[in-house]
DNA sequence: AGGTAATCTTGTCAATGACTAGATAAGGTG
DNA sequence: CACCTTATCTAGTCATTGACAAGATTACCT
């Protein structure tokens, strides 16, 4: 996300993977996972309109590595939460929200190559640090899996429905953070 | 989702809105909202490739009207399971899964027109009706809009991680609604 | 019967994704 | 330094698409 437009001298670009992977980035901010084309991040990194295919193939390898390092960024967010259980909760909605570029491609693995080898360890990479947080909310043996589906749909769904406008509140000045706390609390500050 | 392809006599279709919509309807399940062409509705609906503009303008009118007709079904599903409160999130589930065509255009309003008036009543309706039963989980007073958003964000996050595959028990012959149902219970079965 | 509006077709245009062939540069090896 | 291999990028092409315009056909109403 620093790279984007520089001068270009010759015919070589120099980091053209990079310069593209932030161009895709800004554009799906902008208009979403679709609302842009191959050939416009090529003219927004200043190249020809064929020069992305050399690094990523087509339009789902551009999401493939969207999604890769969303999920590497995902996972860095999650284990610096790790500390108290609500931390990864509300660090889960704070991703979507800062990073809602990634998080809206993550989870769609319609656009992309879901059998991506670099891109499948990430997530799982990122589906290992959330399963650990999860156990920290309920130590109790046998609702584990139940009690890991539940905050992880708890997380996303409010992710979710904030993103796409659906809660009220986010149209409004309330705080993300404060009201995904909130709610995780209140679902999960007693013993489970 | 009934009269898709009949023998079409004459010039006039007869019901090629029904038509476009029932193609839209089996294209969305195929390959997502964004997998299809306006001009391959036409073809699917025996039209020449114009001929769905006249009924939804542009593409963005198509979904518009999926998404309006999805909302009108999803308030009658919840309203049929509005007796016992886990039903309404259970049928929040079950309308995602059984419904997945519509479920994925409703809550992605960058896909159509958000504004526009028929689509926006039926969202309403669904909104009554949700908030309805979010209520009855929480008789009590203070907390009311917080365990709606709980309740929400959970059938919502369970319904949205279900349909893309990232709960592994997705994957496996797991019954949804027996998996929702204990989620919710897990959640929601003691005083809130 | 006649007119009006709705419905559908044909034709067109710029933009797009994907592909091909070829030009240019970078880096290593001798 | 000359050479070669490979990575990177450009230019050109094609079928498809969304959107629009103009005109043909039909239904409906009086």
């Amino acid at each position: 996300m620093a790279t984007t437009d520089q001068e270009r001298p010759g015919y070589h670009h120099g980091n053209l993977r990079r310069a593209v992977l932030d161009a895709a980035l800004a554009a799906i901010a902008e208009s979403g996972p679709s609302g842009w084309s191959l050939r416009e991040l090529a003219r927004r990194a200043g190249v020809s309109h064929a020069a992305p295919a050399h690094h990523f193939g087509d339009k789902a390898g551009v999401l493939t590595a969207v999604a890769a390092e969303g999920f590497e960024l995902f996972a860095d967010s999650l284990e610096r939460a790790a500390g108290d259980p609500f931390g990864a909760g509300v660090a889960y909605v704070r991703f979507a929200v800062d990073h809602r570029a990634y998080f809206e491609v993550m989870f769609r693995p319609e656009l992309y190559r879901a059998d991506d080898p670099e891109m499948a360890a990430a997530r799982e990479r990122a589906g290992a640090v959330l399963a650990a947080s999860g156990r920290k909310l309920s130590p109790s043996g046998g609702a584990d899996r139940l009690s890991t589906i539940a905050a992880w749909s708890l997380a996303h769904g409010f992710a979710a429905l904030w993103l796409n406008g659906a809660l009220p509140e986010s149209r409004g000045e309330a705080d993300v953070e404060e009201l995904a706390r909130a709610v995780l609390e209140l679902v999960f500050a007693r013993p489970v």
